[in-house]
DNA sequence: CTTCTTTCATTGACGGCGGAAAAGAACAGC
DNA sequence: GCTGTTCTTTTCCGCCGTCAATGAAAGAAG
């Protein structure tokens, strides 16, 4: 049907192999003796590791004559080559489906999206399919394989099953999306949560390359927050980690949909700033772009919803910072559209609730197109095609 | 001067020998099979690495006849001579000095304690040798060697430089303290924060045994929380971590000595309480112990004081659940001798704010007797021992 | 009592990964 | 051209762990 062939095998033959190659991945062009240094291996066993991937077409030597150190030999940097696999993020919201076709870098080629109708499991299952249809098509023009396809979904998920055990937004329970999705699309399928989809692809594309431990905050319909400690994304025994959002702030504060009060998510998410605005105000703020508005008009009330949003996303971030003593903190999320007006509460409320050492934490805001939610797709799609058919994370 | 000879290496050639070890330490008798199963190798591998730790001593053939299971070649289950090496651990509080001379299997042989005149290095550090002799002269009388030495200090320490960083009870900075003992005494010494050495001695010889996710929080004169995360202990990217005493569960609660208010341990910890209970009865009571008497006693203000403790324990833990999802959270501390007190409290204000199926999170109470937090130090240079003159851990 | 079956344990051959060391390759400077 | 330097590759070797076959120790079956 299609002119791409069908997805093969990465050939990572050991798990160094494996390992090499995503270092060359994360760290940019790198000879074969900083490969070596990084990964702790000896230079032969580089040599060894990167020819077959070479052969292979997923690495190349870097033409780049740039930059001699000007003595001995001149180095030899290899990169990976990006336009050698394609890739399908495809992110599921409650209101609609984003989809991007990427490259083995993770770099977006081609982003699509489509409102969705019904949140009926065949439904979303259609649209997903025609999606990924209309990127394979588009794959085509590119002449190279599309080797796999991630699917980002909020709430439970498990991945190594490929299973959404439970998602409130979509009133999904025990789906085998997995499986669904790559009986329509033919393609190797993973399914993750959508935050832990995000971190993944800031730990290989983004600003946790080469940390081992640190956190993605996201801030916007909800908080979430992805961690990755010793160099691993955290999934929480029962599948579920992360849950920043339902960190008590302030007991007395107002209720949240979790049944208690003064949640980070009942104070500083989307909806709960559109509410206090509109309390605030007593103005008929519809959602969160004319909540916005109004305090960048300066209207006092707005602004002082948005300095306790700030206020309470700090006191969360300074939590996580106190429990697991990350390296840094990833701060994104569409709710950063509002950063200038909470940015100095995050971080007053963030310096004086970490304690000791926790403080030394780094604070880092990312501005997050939406797209990149599906790109995190596409990157646990990319872990899992490096790692082998045998799903799961590393690095 | 001593008989016994002095530290040995420890056979273990492989990182798979280690691993079969620590497996056959933590489950008890296990057989061959049982190995291999559990550590994902071969049964011929199981055999090769086994040989070598018999010969030297540390395992052997359990002579147990029962249990069988009646068809086949009985199975020869291994276990770990804990009597083929003594260990000693310290734990320096503000006020004392805790030693306990343990075997491999880190059940406690001899206990001593001394009380802490000065805080000075110098005087703690006289002390810690001279309990170290007398518990080596003890040793002595088992006629088996001493194959290292664990510290145990609270605050921030870099276990790999065996270091203290800072440690605010005893005033301490920048202490190469893990050198210093080496030199008065001779053996191979551990430094670790005193709350990851009693989650080290969870992890292998107590409730966090087989488990990859869990966590540990002491309830006293402060509240302290040790974390497994991927199996490994966290000690986060600045060499703090698990500082739940600081988490705010109240910003409106009575002030603690970090500048916040209403944090845990401004809650629940020993002073706390024993502040909260004056105020409340008015009565001159000078520590935990009349305080807990006053409530045992019925007194209404005094119960309210415990009821309101149990709920921010309760709360502080539902934020680690929450986060990090692990699979048990153990409660341990000299505070769980009021645990009668505020059980209920902890366990309905972990039910009402653990989110998900975070809730399912196990908890669990361990009395522990305050020689346990000195076994904790001897557990880590157990895992000092093991995994060879390397410091670090693993499992 | 012998033989079979079942399960646990061991042995020896094999393969593969990674390391050490030496050789090779490419360039600058003299 | 020679030399020094640095990066890369080659060759050889050790070692670990698996595979497959063998041995060992029972109870069950005849």
């Amino acid at each position: 049907m299609r002119s791409t062939p069908r997805a093969e095998a990465f050939p990572a033959h050991t798990p160094a192999a494996a390992q090499i190659f995503t270092t060359v991945l994360s760290h940019g062009p790198l000879t074969r003796s900083d490969m070596a240094a990084r990964a702790g291996l000896s230079a032969a066993a580089v040599t060894k590791a990167v020819r077959p991937l070479i052969e292979a077409g997923y690495l190349m030597e870097d033409a780049d004559d740039e930059a001699r150190p000007s003595l001995g030999r001149p180095a030899n940097p290899v990169r990976v080559d990006g336009g050698r696999a394609l890739f399908i993020g495809v992110k599921v919201t409650a209101d609609e489906i984003i989809a991007v076709l990427t490259d083995l870098c993770c770099r977006i080629r081609v982003a699509r999206h489509v409102p969705l109708e019904s949140r009926e499991p065949k439904a979303v299952l259609a649209s997903i399919a025609a999606l990924a249809q209309e990127l394979l098509t588009e794959a085509d023009g590119f002449g190279v394989p599309v080797q796999g396809l991630g699917v980002a979904v909020s709430g439970d998920v498990d991945r190594a099953a490929g299973a959404v055990r439970f998602s409130p937004f979509l009133e999904w329970r025990d789906l085998p999306l997995g499986e669904l999705v790559e009986m329509t699309t033919g393609l190797p399928v993973t399914v993750d949560n959508d935050v832990r989809a995000l971190t993944v692809a800031e730990q290989w594309f983004g600003a946790g390359v080469g940390l081992s431990d640190f956190a993605v905050v996201t801030v916007g319909a909800g908080i979430g927050c992805g961690l990755v400690v010793h160099g691993k994304v955290v999934s929480g025994a029962h599948g579920v980690a992360g849950e920043i959002g339902h960190v008590v702030i302030d007991p007395t504060g107002p209720p949240c949909h979790c049944g208690n009060r003064g949640c980070a998510e009942a104070i500083a998410a989307d909806p709960a700033i559109v509410t206090a605005v509109r309390t605030a105000t007593g103005l008929p703020v519809a959602d969160a772009a004319q909540a916005l508005d109004l305090a960048r008009q300066g209207d006092p009330g707005a602004r002082e919803v948005y300095a306790r949003a700030g206020d309470a996303i700090g006191r969360a971030i300074a939590t996580v910072a106190n429990l697991l003593g990350p390296e840094r903190v990833i701060i994104s999320g569409e709710g950063l559209a509002a950063y200038d007006l909470f940015a100095e509460q995050i971080r007053d409320a963030f310096a004086s609730s970490a304690f000791g050492t926790a403080a030394q934490c780094d604070l880092l805001t990312r501005p997050l197109p939406f797209d990149e939610w599906a790109r995190g797709a596409a990157a646990t799609a990319i872990q899992s095609f490096i790692s082998g058919p045998t799903r799961g994370g590393k690095e």
